[in-house]
DNA sequence: TTGAAAGCGCTAACAA
DNA sequence: TTGTTAGCGCTTTCAA
């Protein structure tokens, strides 16, 4: 490790004055210019504009969020970005903000409440002009949001949450797509492995799948409840292979545990999709390139991240949602 | 879509003032017990914090920021955070800034080079104190950060780079290890699929793989050079099947290459590791849960994310680095 | 132990 | 078309 100390010629941004002097224009106009907030004379402004450049100047934001009241800026919680089904969310999320102009913050609650609950309080302290929230749990603390007034809309979400804005995928309808492409390929008997949250509300996809195995007639099979990861999916496929009752067709929550559920298959020697057919829920990257490469319900990530963004801009306002309709991704896992 | 008006009672976030009239102090002194910055007699001290805490004060983070001159705030570039090497990296990172009292802010910019460098001019607007820069080409443009002072640490980065700071994992030492261990399983003709990156210098993997091969008197087998993703791999793989060489062993520059690779063997029958084994780079969450799981060659990412922002934050000045040993982390794609 | 006041860089209302 | 000025919320020096 080579060490030479810095020379840090401590030169400090230049700042709107710096500019204004080399212009030879007062400190206004080049706010002007900048903001192009009013009419200013074309040589002035090539003045302006030169002395921008040779100063390499640019607004400073924390003033100009000061002045504004505004910090042009939206913050999101996550999970885990580490999850590709998230990380892709955020990253729609993050080109919607930009095409509003706005900086987008992420965080990660790690799954845990604590964080984020320290997370919100964060952005609060940040003004951020609004939050997207893809919370643990079904009813989030979001007070310190509400207590100044920062809109949130809670993204990702799975059902009715009275006085917040949510914006969510239909889950019960992409249950209901895999259940019945399963049930098309002949499978009479489909088990579900569905993943359980902290505060363990009933997942809708849980219902679909009931719902779709009732009216197409068919047999409930196993199901098991895991984490909503690889390794809830890896385990989920170890005690089904414990019970002795893997069967025929799978419906899966999520890729990810679909991902861990596919090794549990391949240590023990079960074909898929010969033995089992699969078909996941989410349609991120994930099960893109996994063997089988996956056939899965796919939210519509990006149509979700821009409607989310608007939602929050346009300020719609608490109690608006909207449900996405999920669409089947068919590649492999399936049978097809 | 159910739509309310909202209520928006339009109340402003409490001030500092706010605070100092409930509690009957000055403005000042509410700062120093914000900010343990002095002495405050315990009685006001109390009053203080219940006028916080009755308000919801949280001190504007923008008007601070101007005041100090500081933002507390990092800046990180990636050029895609739906990589989970990168995900992983940026989470660790976002972990150790926030350990030092820091926020994080990341970017991708979806390797080019243009977004790259409209986000490093983001950045200096913003006035972070510092940016983490996963660049997508050996030498980035910081000009626009070195104008305005602002430190910047290359990480991920490969070899030198004169008057920055960088840090990096020892890519040569990994493709050894990685060959040796082939080299173990008996394996005497080691092919190697290897990422371009935009600019496309030398990686050092192509030298260590190469290297060792001389080394240990071993056979060179194909080479192919392929994008830094799934598709690369799939790619890579496609190629070799094509040319009718896959060779008994394979080093791949990363796990996500990897993956790609494994589905195009996968599909053409080829077994791994009885047919080709195959040992990755990076060691990030990628290979965990694939078919087979994969051999890989980890990088100390923790560590390297917290030795980055500790020289940040600690101003070791440019023209340090640091190079980080790689382990192996031996799953089953090896053969083992 | 507490308070008064200057000033960080910026926007925008108003005046010239 | 351009300039003057007040003030956004905060920290900190200096005085009381």
């Amino acid at each position: 490790m080579a060490r030479v100390p810095a020379p840090s010629p401590a030169k400090p941004a230049a700042t709107r004055n710096d500019v204004a002097r080399l212009a030879r224009v007062s400190p206004a106009v080049v706010s002007y210019v900048v903001n192009r907030s009013k009419r200013v004379s074309p040589e002035t402004e090539a003045r302006v504009r030169q002395a921008i450049a040779m100063l390499g100047y640019r607004p400073n934001s924390a003033a100009r969020s000061l002045r504004l009241g505004s910090t042009e800026t939206l913050g999101m919680l996550v999970p885990d970005t580490t999850n590709s089904y998230f990380a892709t969310l955020a990253h729609q999320v993050e080109l919607a903000a930009i095409h509003r102009g706005r900086d987008l913050i992420v965080g990660n609650s790690d799954g845990s409440l604590e964080a984020e609950r320290r997370l919100l309080d964060h952005f609060t302290a940040r003004r951020v002009d609004g939050v997207l929230l893809c919370s643990s749990v079904f009813r989030p603390d979001i007070s310190s949001l509400r207590a100044d007034n920062i809109p949130v809309v809670l993204l990702n979400h799975a059902a009715d949450a009275p006085g917040v804005a949510w914006i969510g995928a239909d889950l019960r309808l992409g249950a209901r797509l895999a259940v019945e492409h399963l049930a098309g390929h002949g499978h009479r008997r489909i088990g579900l492995v569905i993943g359980t949250t902290t505060d363990d509300v009933q997942d809708a996809r849980h219902a679909g799948w009931s719902e779709a195995i009732d009216t197409l007639g068919l047999e409930r099979g196993p199901v098991v409840s895991v984490g909503f990861n690889s390794r809830g999916g890896y385990e989920a496929g170890r005690q089904l292979l414990a019970d002795g009752d893997v069967p025929p067709a799978l419906f899966v929550s999520s890729d990810r545990q679909a991902i861990g559920l596919l090794l549990a298959m391949h240590e023990a020697g079960v074909r898929v999709p010969d033995d089992v057919a699969i078909v996941g829920f989410d349609g991120a990257e994930d099960g893109e390139y996994s063997w089988p490469p996956l056939t899965t319900v796919a939210q519509p990530i990006e149509q979700m991240a821009r409607t989310a963004v608007d939602l929050m801009i346009d300020g719609a306002g608490d109690d608006v949602n909207q449900v996405f309709p999920p669409t089947l991704l068919v590649r492999r896992s399936c049978g097809c």
